[in-house]
DNA sequence: GGCAAAAAATGACTGCGGTCAATTATACAA
DNA sequence: TTGTATAATTGACCGCAGTCATTTTTTGCC
């Protein structure tokens, strides 16, 4: 099986689709984004589109992709959490970002747990992150027993994104004008998930 | 606001229709159900579905509300589970119903928690209804010791849903040739969630 | 430079979900 | 019965994602 390099105006073709799909959810957010309206501006035809991305998702996937990346890198920044409330308040932007647009939603469930085969899947990419990242976390915690010690810092951390989807998957239902935030409804849960008292 | 009874007229209509969809799908599985195979062989025009279901996860939604009652039915009769093990064992089936289709877990996922204005959604009568059902387990098992008692039921059963959307969107990213049915994957998170050992 | 083979891009076309102004059937009051 | 308001249905039409045979561009070799 052969597979040649790409050549430099692929890149570039591809390069110029990402940005002009930035430009357009800058203005119409992810769900206002259309096909059409991005090989317009982008001045290529509909099927290079296509042959660059899987389909519409794989575009989008990457555009969210990147924006979680820097919600990690902030996430990174602030560093170690030092109770379950500080971890809640670690996971708001994170959250408050998927709670803005539903398609945000659907593409980081339908993206997330993917083989990472494809170039593109900086989705995946960010998923194994951050549940590294919870890990870590976790672990440290583990050490000041503050949280639990009877499980693998790995299963916790997958639990976590568990609720993260539970409760953005409830956001979406309810019409969120009663409702709490999501930050707000996931702290039960985590805390009777890391800190059980028995 | 008026609001007039339907005529039998519509309830025939809409009866039908439901049936010619439940034939298609059991030959061309949800997936596989267009909405135009549903109006040709009802013998209606378009316009009448839409105007009987939102759109087509509408329709879905109820037929896969039926099935999921079904299998709520069956989980009833079968009883009490007594332990975890037991617990995941009553899950299977309807873990394994989930599982055979995409769309039956995108529609579960969409409905689910919506509030329930709509006469329709079999589906969100579903979701109160296995809550219900799981809290009440739940409770028993807190009785006997067997599930931890610091939290309540309630919140017990809404974090096995969690989990269980967690493994079954775990299932649809995999190519699941290599991995463990959900219900093997689910095991360990509902020991950790209710069976702490601090 | 000239030329074949692979890569990249094209755009007309298809499939399918969903809409809505127009039409037909039904209930009910005078 | 006849008129009329409301419910129910219709189907031509639209929007938009995704396809694929064809055409254009690049590459590498002589």
């Amino acid at each position: 099986m052969k597979t040649r390099a790409p050549q430099q105006r692929r890149l570039k073709t591809r390069a110029n689709l990402i940005e002009v799909a930035r430009q357009i959810v800058a203005i119409q957010g992810y769900s206002g984004l259309r096909v059409e309206d991005v090989v317009d501006q982008a001045g290529v035809a509909k099927g290079t589109l296509f042959s660059h991305f899987k389909d519409k998702g794989g575009l989008l996937a990457v555009l969210i992709g990147a924006e979680v990346m820097t919600h990690l890198d902030e996430m990174e920044t602030l560093g170690q959490p030092n109770s379950i409330t500080d971890f809640v308040e670690r996971l708001a932007p994170l959250l408050s970002f998927v709670a803005r647009d539903r398609v945000i939603f659907d593409v980081l469930l339908r993206y997330s747990g993917s083989t990472g085969d494809e170039v593109d899947e900086v989705v995946t990419e960010g998923f194994f992150r951050q549940i590294t990242l919870f890990a870590s976390w976790l672990g440290e915690l583990q050490k000041t027993g503050q949280v639990r010690n009877d499980t693998p810092a790995e299963l916790l951390s997958e639990g976590i994104q568990a609720f993260l989807n539970h409760v953005m998957a409830l956001w979406f239902c309810m019409e969120h004008d009663n409702a709490d935030t999501p930050a707000k409804s996931l702290q039960p849960f985590l805390q009777a998930w890391l800190c059980p008292k028995v």
